[in-house]
DNA sequence: ACCTGAACACCGTTCAAGT
DNA sequence: ACCTGAACACCGTTCAAGT
């Protein structure tokens, strides 16, 4: 009870600060618009967060965190690494079910000289989560350690590109088909590949 | 030389937007400073371009031209189509090389739907370009139209998102392994798969 | 034809002041 | 403990005015 209370108002803004920035960016991300859909001041959002770095931080460490928490539910869940490999994409596709939103971190990666480091930093910390995931993965199925981390990065790569492109055509169903595109080469399994 | 010297001013504030648009994206395109770098003043861009919108809208047109035409000259340069898909990010990876500078229309496809359409229509008609071009080379592998032109979406997006990747870790070598790692999966090629 | 200073409504941020 | 109005330097944009 207490602690609701007591979270409720930095919660607020934390959630709202969430969707837009994932609509509209770090750049996109209004004070003033944030304070409004909070039902406070801009000058108030200031007692909450020292700044909007900082607030764009713990925004996007929280995402970091529930992404990491999602793959891991995802490994537990399924039944082995080639599976795991072929659902990873379900993550980057709900945000675009929900409102043509897109993967925070990587939106913000496409502003990511002009962030401050504390929010660079979360960005970075994000990518790396998913791709010591994707990476685990690959070394489940059989790949060498290197080829498993290369393979990482460029997986994730694609995966963002896929729903950054969807994002500006509002077509979740080109999501779809570049995502099957990319089974269809091979890039979202395992040991198939030298 | 009138020509030349009529154009001097618009061609300046159109090299320079062009710099900075593919490092800092629309939003961060300042306009004093735009105008500082010209040597004029903010106001004065105004004579040359009706608005910012204007400007950027300008900018993505010229890049999408100079794009498609560096497309077309390497396809004719080229032996064949095999060759053409393999070099094909070779023109992302220059944007890199200069500057840790990105494409300008995928960094602008983050800020997409906050973009002004005019400015829209000139990143999607940069990104057609490029995906029309791609579609070409994979049926002249053999491909089947439909499945080619879904391929080219899958080639955009991955390519795309390599070098934003690249970019905010400011590491070519990291867009060189992850280019690798799509040719290895056989994302680049035409003919090898289904 | 080309440029400018001054002004407008907007932004992130600060701070003294309110409850 | 939590919020606010007023102010700051900044942004895109306009416009009357300069050459």
């Amino acid at each position: 009870m207490k602690i609701e209370a007591e979270a409720s108002s930095r919660a607020k803004i934390l959630f709202e600060a969430t969707r837009i920035a994932q609509a509209h960016g770090y750049s996109g991300l209004n004070l003033r618009n944030l304070a409004q859909q909070v039902g406070i001041k801009a000058a108030s959002l200031y007692y909450h967060f020292p700044s909007k770095a900082d607030l764009a931080a713990a925004v996007a460490r929280r995402y970091a965190e529930d992404s990491v928490a999602t793959l891991e539910a995802l490994s537990l869940e399924a039944s082995d690494a080639e599976t795991c490999l072929r659902r990873y994409p379900e993550t980057f596709r709900r945000s675009l079910e929900n409102g043509n939103r897109i993967c925070l971190c990587s939106f913000m990666a496409a502003e990511y000289d002009d962030l401050p480091s504390e929010v660079q930093t979360e960005v970075q910390a994000f990518a790396d989560g998913n791709i010591a995931w994707l990476g685990k993965m690959l070394q489940l199925t059989g790949m060498k350690r290197q080829h498993a981390q290369t393979r990482a990065y460029a997986i994730f790569a694609a995966v963002s590109g896929a729903q950054l492109m969807a994002r500006g055509r509002a077509d979740i169903g080109l999501f779809d088909s570049i995502i099957e595109s990319y089974r269809v080469a091979g890039l979202l399994r395992g040991e198939n590949t030298t």
